[in-house]
RNA sequence: CGGGGCGUGGCGCAGCCUGGUAGCGCGCGUGUUUUGGGUACACGAGGCCGCCGGUUCGAGUCCGGCCGCCCCGACCA
């Protein structure tokens, strides 16, 4: 489906709306790709959709991968699961809570983690069928005192949640590096760097949860870690995700270099580090191993080898896919707009008929738009050529296809590249080869 | 939840102190003009001034209550 800008519902604006601080949230209030509804509540307009997807699309392929299955659990719960593991109670004001008509107390989910629990009791019965991983991509509800920053921090947001299933500590360790992996390759896909940093691993101990944090120069911590990050190579070829061994040696790399946010940063262990490197980040995914703290609670345990129940060792692994989107563009912008990387932006390229009317650029586009068929907005409007350069700019299209009366007729285009800025004449098919 | 601020055409704002029938820029429509980085001119459409109540001959403006939104802090995928 090629778009025509006339006809596609993308309403950029000239002027910052004034609830807006921070550069994501201004630029996708800009570029038209959500509108705020409510507090912490937005609609995703057509063009943010499609960058939503696109990040959906490669989280839900890592987790496929590493072999875990999808699945889709509902917004709304009953409280009464929650009343098992205590977190009704626990939970406070930031979980919604709503009675249907015939007044039974429900909630929109803020997370799954006693829903999977007890479906996966409800029929797994023998250590012969674990392990597993399962995951959904939902939207969630917390009822955040005060949501801020556009969708980065909103109330509702959407959110890939898996969880693995182990009959003990060793399997369930595996299943955490495995995670970690499809982690890293998921973020360097989305075009990210991406650092795993050791947090609060609360009551379980041990070292088995990680946040991972990408850089930005807006970010909102200030993180410490080791350049050796920057130089690692997570390339899909050079770990299997089935080879215990292979993980761990993955895992030992992940976490012997220093990495830290405010929280854990440590003056005396970061003055070993040799070579530092300092900058800003966003959390944009959390893993952590727990043990049996929901199984014990909700009764999850399967017969063992020896026929005795057992309870089985659970992790929970999130990515935060709609925050995703501000984060990638905290970390790719300037002063025009987004500069979207290639797998996620809305549209590879953008057609700018700069003389809608002139039958030379007409014709051109029309080519162009019928070569590209799936792959390209087509700015068609009667607008000025500044208009559409601004707009193709803020929207951030990696590719500008730039058709205007000078060149057309010699059947000539415009190749720009919105990260470099660089400009190339090149025939139709020569442009469309580039841009690939 | 503590502290601060703001609600006036789609967006950004002025008007409120010192009540008198609502204004500017951008955007939108029509026409002319311009034609490779947000063109210029003319005409035009569009607002129960967040809501409810009070004071007053008269309320966007004063008083009370409510609702919504934003910022700082504590908290967080």
């Amino acid at each position: 489906m090629v778009m025509r800008l006339t006809h596609t519902l993308a309403p950029t604006l000239k002027e910052t709306p004034a609830e807006a601080q921070i550069v994501s949230h201004r630029l996708m209030l800009r570029a038209g790709l959500v509108r705020q509804t409510a507090a912490g509540i937005y609609a995703w307009l057509p063009l943010g959709l499609r960058v939503l997807r696109n990040i959906e699309r490669i989280v839900r392929e890592e987790q496929d991968a590493i072999g875990a299955q999808e699945m889709l659990m509902p917004t709304i719960q009953s409280a009464d699961l929650w009343r098992l593991s205590g977190r009704y109670e626990a939970y406070g004001p930031e979980m919604l809570r709503i009675r249907d008509r015939h007044d039974r107390e429900m909630l929109y989910g803020p997370t799954n983690e006693e829903m999977i629990t007890d479906l996966f009791r409800q029929s797994v019965k023998s250590y012969r069928e674990l392990p597993q991983m399962l995951y959904h991509i939902q939207w969630k509800f917390r009822d955040e005192v005060r949501p801020r920053f556009g969708v980065m921090r909103g109330r509702e947001f959407l959110m890939k949640d898996a969880y693995s299933f182990d009959l003990d500590y060793p399997g369930a360790v595996v299943s955490y590096r495995r995670m970690m992996l499809a982690y890293m390759r998921t973020f360097r896909r989305l075009g990210l760097k991406a650092i795993p940093m050791e947090a609060e691993s609360g009551p379980i101990g041990g070292n088995l949860s990680h946040e991972f944090i990408i850089l930005a120069p807006t970010g909102e911590s200030q993180v410490w870690y080791d350049a050796a990050f920057e130089r690692m190579d997570f390339s899909a070829a050079a770990i299997s995700h089935e080879s215990a061994t292979d993980l761990e040696r993955f895992f030992v790399d992940m976490t012997t270099h220093y990495a830290a946010t405010d929280e854990k940063h440590d003056e005396a262990s970061w003055a070993r580090v040799a070579d530092k490197r300092e900058g800003r980040g966003i959390e944009v995914g959390h893993i952590f191993y727990f043990g049996t703290k929901y199984s014990a609670p909700l009764g999850l345990a399967v017969a063992g080898q020896d026929g005795a129940p057992t309870a089985l060792h659970m992790g929970s692994y999130g990515i935060g896919v709609s925050r995703l989107v501000g984060a990638l563009i905290e970390a790719f912008h300037d002063d025009a707009g987004i500069l979207w990387p290639d797998a996620v932006a809305p549209f590879p390229a953008a057609i700018l008929n700069l003389k809608v009317g002139d039958a030379a650029c007409d014709r051109v586009c029309d080519d162009i738009y019928a070569k590209l068929a799936g792959n390209a907005l087509y700015d068609d409007r009667g607008e000025r050529a500044g208009v559409k350069f601004a707009d193709a700019d803020l929207m951030g299209h990696p590719w500008q296809i730039v058709v205007g009366p000078r060149g057309a007729a010699a059947g000539i285009v415009e190749l720009k590249r919105r990260s470099t800025g660089e400009r190339h004449e090149l025939g139709i098919d020569a442009a469309l080869a580039r841009i690939g």
